[in-house]
DNA sequence: ATGAAAGCGCTAACAC
DNA sequence: GTGTTAGCGCTTTCAT
């Protein structure tokens, strides 16, 4: 009963198998009467076009992907990919394209180059998200034949784009805020080490803070690596050990300054009363924690959207930069207090 | 550079193409010395077989897809869907299969049935998730050609699989327990009315107010859509009207009852000591807010999981139930005071 | 405006 | 154990 191909339909709608191929891949050339013919046999059969064949036979074709590396590795409670794929979608639904995504971890990279996913897997172009500095595809990137996206990572390449966020500026602007408030000793909940936004924003923290006419040497750093449950542990050992001493926590992300403001109110201590704390990254839960957490806004969905977009300016060369900096916004909520 | 095919293989191993494409698929009738020369020829020029033409030709391939319909329409928050994916993942990374991911929402699903889908992306089978009343999918999923497994949708056919979870008996649980803290006049925060599993906790509900020898009538349902802002609207509403006139709010999702409990703070009152709440699902935020909520936890991971390992065993003809029954928890954190 | 036929890269009989 | 060859379902010249 079913895969009717497209001999099928010519048979039925006598005409030839060019004939219906030129129909399904709306050619100029072809007469509106026997082009509905070949649509309403094509329905009656229930014929698709098989993609694996087209592949195979077409030249131009437009076969786009989201390639997620580190899926499984990221915590359960961190939405940043998530909202990144939300975006890429909304993109592909306005658009009518399909994306397929892939969750691909390092050890995978090892075995195949992007390159040669793209190959096996005949696509035209991919999002590439979730890069670590330890990530294999991230070394042979910059020669690639295959159009490729980035998302928070800066490299330079022919077909190589990059969506980008001002990290450090951003990260400048919310340490300043809290400087605003007139806390003096503050505490740095740093990110993955291998992140490269977490070098990032530790630049724009170091640029506040000297600017600001303070030393780096009074500040302390806690290292969370981006997690919820090991900015806890830091942040409960540095206030077991150090008390008061501190009256800010700034951190690389909002997911972290939950585990932060979990410390302390474990301590004994309240937010923002005791201690002052801020987050970065605008995830949705930062809103609903109590107090709601003060972050930078990075918009990630319309970033993912933005990708998608780079990514097919750059597969049809129509691409002028190859480097997109989206915006992002300072969201002041309750969790700094003024002393 | 790039592109070399099996033809190119094969003349620098001094082989025929068969031989190749056997070293490839791991067949056992190929001398060692050939396989391992095939091989090596194979990593200098980078090739990789073509997916696409493999596709073509091959009898039994192995591919299989994740479709997410609605993907676009949850809420940003909604975190549901996306365990589902990383459980899913897990079992790919597992048993080094791939899974490709597509989102498809209610019109795309008018165009095309499952099986025209799976048909011309060559899939063995797939994984279908977020299926609401509504999608044109689920009318026609009964007799489907292609492998499929659904997730909190139940539904007999031969290629079908269901990962279910005893929402009836569930939701009933946590009613209960309400119950048992001396509540009497609830309020039953209803989810998406098209949503099959809706209908499941309200029967879940029923049971447990009759069995306590109470009735129906003396209860109070608003419609929250399985969304936060409806939630707290509808809840605002109620509390603005009735006041204090009810002492629980029992939800059908986390975020719902996150919602709720905005609206009870808005309104002045306070989370368990005015009004009790309790949520659905096991969202990783419902740990986070303040005070945690006593909610179900549905192990939506490792639902996931299950559902691809039992699409696995359907496509290879090792199902021995196509009814897969997931465990949940109830999880009593600070939302509820006994009265 | 339409048809015939070559070919995309691979697998799977069938030969040897 | 390995080679030869006919497809898989489509697109794309090239004819007409």
């Amino acid at each position: 009963m079913l895969a009717s191909s497209i001999r099928d339909v010519a048979r039925k709608a006598g005409v030839s198998v060019s004939t219906v191929s030129r129909a399904f891949n709306e050619y100029s050339d072809i007469k509106d009467d026997t082009k509905n013919r070949i649509f309403e046999v094509a329905k009656e059969l229930g014929y698709v076009p098989n993609i694996s064949a087209r592949n195979l036979s077409k030249k131009n074709k437009l076969n786009i992907a989201m390639i997620v590396s580190g899926f499984m590795q990221e915590s359960d409670v961190d939405e940043f990919q998530f909202l990144l794929m939300k975006g890429a979608y909304g993109y592909a639904m306005d658009n009518s394209i399909e994306i397929a995504t892939y969750a691909i971890d390092s050890n995978y990279q090892k075995e195949k180059t992007y390159d040669q996913f793209c190959l096996e897997h005949s696509l035209s172009g991919a999002l590439l998200l979730g890069l670590k500095t330890s990530d294999e595809y991230l070394k042979s990137l910059k020669d690639v034949q295959f159009p490729c996206v980035t998302v928070d990572v800066e490299l330079e390449g022919d077909k190589l784009g990059n969506v980008l966020m001002e990290d450090q500026k951003a990260f400048q602007e919310i340490t300043e805020y809290v400087l605003q408030n007139n806390h003096r000793k503050l505490v740095l909940v740093y990110g993955k080490k291998e992140a490269l936004v977490s070098r990032e924003r530790y630049m724009g923290f170091s640029k506040a803070i000297e600017e600001a006419g303070l030393s780096l040497e009074t500040m302390e750093i806690i290292y969370g690596e981006f997690s919820e449950a090991d900015a806890y542990k830091e942040a409960r050992k540095l206030i077991e050990e150090k008390g008061k001493e501190f009256t800010a926590f700034v951190a690389m992300s909002d997911l972290m300054a939950i585990g932060v403001m979990r410390a302390i109110k474990d301590c004994g201590y309240k937010v923002p009363e005791d201690f002052s704390v801020t987050g970065f990254d605008g995830v949705n839960m930062a809103a609903y924690v109590e107090p709601a957490i003060t972050t930078i806004n990075q918009k990630v969905k319309k970033r993912g959207y933005a990708a998608v977009d780079l990514l097919m300016n750059i597969i049809n060369g129509k691409a002028t930069a190859h480097k997109i900096v989206t915006e992002y916004e300072l969201v002041i909520r309750d969790s700094v207090k003024k002393i």
